[in-house]
DNA sequence: CATTCGATGGCACTCAGTACCCCAGACTAT
DNA sequence: ATAGTCTGGGGTACTGAGTGCCATCGAATG
């Protein structure tokens, strides 16, 4: 009874009758009555269901958000925070790439309906700020670590979208998990810890307690900070 | 010339209007007639100059989108991108800088009105397109320039947005310009390594004196960052 | 003086979103 | 069973943003 396949419930209903009316009429030409009238409920009820019409456009990111930070939430402490925020990313792509019909022509309608570009703005604004939120405590102790935060933050939505849109692109027929890889591993290499030219050599090597840190003035302090964080950790 | 006092004084005085009635009653409860009988016109005016109650909250910032562009499109050709983009977000900053009490009340105002929040987004999303047009065509001929153009714009809006954010909450106190010299330094910073080409803030960094630093292992990384830091300086 | 044009006001309309009340069915206490 | 009440949906009426249409007024122009 739990999951009877003859009760599709209201919400889906409305979400099918959404998306079946906005290809033929057009978003803005829809009203939440015709929505309504096609799944056969009162007009009342879509916005029990759905805060604004927008929302039926998203239905499931609400879910997809507590997935992501709970997926943050529950990184060990030990994991590069980098790294941790790119699987995020991944994560959120998936909720895509697992059905690319819908995805597919979602975007077709966010493409050209203005109102749904800047909802979705604040859809995305909402994951950035979960990655920046979580990126903030593990830079606590850095020096800009609420800037290190929003930046890296931004570079990994950034990346996500830019691969998720080549992808919707193409109608979903490329390989989404690959393209957004490549962008993810261009985020990563400018900000993974490559030993570059002019960083302070760090005496690490020793097995002692001791770690001795050798850096020239007006050095930029990330390269210091992040040398002295490589040379201290237990590996 | 085109910029003489023969500009309209209705859409100052809706402005004005605007801003002395949305933090007296809120923007929710302050009716578009409110606004127009306050500035003294009809309704129906406003909408001729604001397509919409959110912009007049944002009364230049299409002007301002505009010289950006034309900022962009006028530099040299030989000029780093980097440094180019840089000095836009520079020239956006101003913008808030050059009125700082018109500034913190938008800011009060959209920190509390979640429609004006989702407003503004869509607003700093335009930079960032801006920005990224631009650099995807200097990075043209580089590998993955699209994806490139777009990480870079969003961490230099992002760490524009963390500056500029900082500045605000200090009710404009601050030093608005330092502050964002120093969060674009950042994103240089990290990006000057990769583009590789020779930018000029590179050489800039000659070191001249060398800092010894002796820390134990498992050692809290506050105190070590302190330590560095405080020997670190330029006094 | 008549005309055209640009800017404005007024009116009426659509539609998103909300407040309030109603109704039907299910479950429970007596 | 009867009454209470809890829940989920329906219906009505309202507010307010945004638009289309038309009338008006004034200035520039023939």
């Amino acid at each position: 009874m739990t999951t009877g396949p003859a009760k599709p419930p209201i919400r889906d209903a409305l979400v099918a009758a959404a998306f079946q009316l906005f290809p033929e009429r057009g978003y803005d030409q829809t009203t939440v009555d015709d929505i309504a009238a096609l799944a056969g409920v009162g007009r009342r009820s879509f916005f029990r269901y759905f805060p604004s019409k927008e929302d039926v456009v998203f239905p499931d990111h609400e879910r997809s958000l507590a997935d992501m930070t709970a997926f943050l939430a529950a990184g060990p402490d030990d994991e590069d925070p980098v790294e941790r925020v790119c699987e995020a990313a991944r994560l959120v792509l998936r909720l895509y790439a697992d059905d690319p019909v819908f995805s597919v022509q979602r975007y077709r309608l966010t493409k050209q309906v203005p109102g749904l570009r800047t909802y979705e703005l604040s859809v995305v604004r909402r994951y950035e700020s979960a990655l920046a939120h979580y990126l903030r405590g593990r830079f606590a102790d850095r020096p800009d670590n609420a800037l290190r935060a929003d930046v890296l933050a931004a570079s990994v939505v950034a990346a996500h979208n830019n691969a998720l849109r080549g992808w919707l692109r193409s109608d979903g027929e490329g390989d989404a998990a690959a393209a957004v890889d490549h962008a993810l591993d261009f985020v990563r290499r400018t900000w993974s810890p490559d030993t570059g030219d002019g960083s302070p050599g760090a005496a690490a090597t020793e097995p002692d307690d001791v770690v001795v840190v050798i850096a020239k003035r007006r050095t930029p302090m990330w390269r210091v900070v992040r040398d002295i964080e490589s040379a201290l950790a237990d590996d």
